[in-house]
DNA sequence: TAAAAATATTAGTTTAACCTAATTGTAGGC
DNA sequence: GCCTACAATTAGGTTAAACTAATATTTTTA
C-alpha cells in the first residue's frame, strides 16, 4: 500500500478533472486549481512521479498512469456521494457542500462509502415514492 | 479567529477527554492516547499555552482554559455526532466508525452538524415509529 | 534520605506542505 | 531568426508535525 498523503491524493483528482476541461493538464492547471503556486505543483507532479502514479517530461503535459487514474477516480467518486450527501439530500448551499466533501473524501474508506451511498439511494427512493415522507424529511432538516 | 490546525484540535479533545478520566491530565496521557510520544505531545501543549487554550505550568498537570474548553468541547460534540451516524445508524464496526469520526470531526462546521443532527433525529425516530421503516431501512443497508 | 524509576523537557533531525525569488525553456509575433 | 512573454523549474526558506537521544526533575522505594 503507498499510503498517499491527502494532499496528492488532491492533487490527483485535480488531474483527473482538468484532464476532462482541457484536453491536457499543465502545472499551472492544478496550481490555480488548487489555489497553490506553481513551485508547489511542481513538487507534487515530481512526487506522483516518483511513485509512478502519473508521467511528467519536463515542461510537457502531466498524465495519469493507470495507477494514478485509478487513485484518482476512487477519490472522485467519494467526493461525488459527499457532495449529493451535503448538497442534496441536507440541502447545504453548493460551495459549503463542495468544500466540506473536498475535506472529508480522504478519510472514507470503500466500505463507509458505499454504506453511505445506500443510505442516500435508501432516502432517494423513499423520497420519491412517498410525498409524505419527502414532506416530512423536509422538515425535519429545516432550519426553522 | 485563531485558525487552530487539526493537530490543535485532535489535542484539546483528549485533553477533554483525559480529564475525565484521570482528574488530571499530564504529557503522557496525551501522548498515550494520541499514538505519539512525549515530546510531540509536549510541543503541543505548549503552542495550545500560548495560544491561551491551556494552562500548563513545568512539570505539572495541564488544564483547559474557558476558550479552550469551548474549542474542545465543539470538537467532541461534533465527534459524537458522527460516530452516532456511523456506528448506529450505519452500523459501522466500532473500531471503524471511531477512526472515521476523528479523521472527519475537523471538516464540519456547526451548521453541518446540526444538519446532520437533524437527519439522525429523523431516522431514530421514524425507526422507533414505524417498524417497516426500520426494516427497510435494515434492509437497504444490509450488505447483502 | 539517597538511589532508582518514571516522567517531562530540551535539542536537534526529518518530512510534507507551502512560499518567494531567480533561472531556464518554449512558442508566437515581428 | 530574434525577442518577448509566459510557463516551468530550481534554489532556498518557513511552518507544523512527528521522531530520537540526551538531560532535568519529580516521585517512589529500599
Amino acid at each position: 500500500m503507498t499510503a498517499l498523503t491527502e494532499g496528492l491524493q488532491d492533487y490527483l483528482e485535480a488531474i483527473l478533472l482538468c484532464e476532462r476541461e482541457n484536453r491536457f493538464v499543465r502545472t499551472k492547471h492544478l496550481a490555480e486549481r488548487l489555489g497553490v503556486k506553481s513551485p508547489s505543483a511542481h513538487a507534487a507532479v515530481k512526487e506522483l512521479t516518483r511513485l509512478k502514479l502519473v508521467e511528467h517530461e519536463s515542461y510537457g503535459h502531466i498524465e495519469l498512469t493507470p495507477e494514478g487514474r485509478r487513485e484518482a477516480e476512487s477519490v472522485y467518486s467519494k467526493h461525488k456521494v459527499l457532495y449529493h450527501f451535503f448538497a442534496e439530500t441536507l440541502g447545504m448551499p453548493p460551495k459549503l457542500a463542495e468544500d466540506t466533501a473536498c475535506g472529508i473524501e480522504h478519510h472514507l474508506n470503500d466500505k463507509t462509502t458505499g454504506k453511505i451511498t445506500k443510505l442516500l439511494d435508501f432516502i432517494e427512493r423513499k423520497t420519491k415514492e412517498d410525498p409524505g415522507f419527502a414532506a416530512e424529511l423536509k422538515r425535519a432538516l429545516s432550519d426553522e
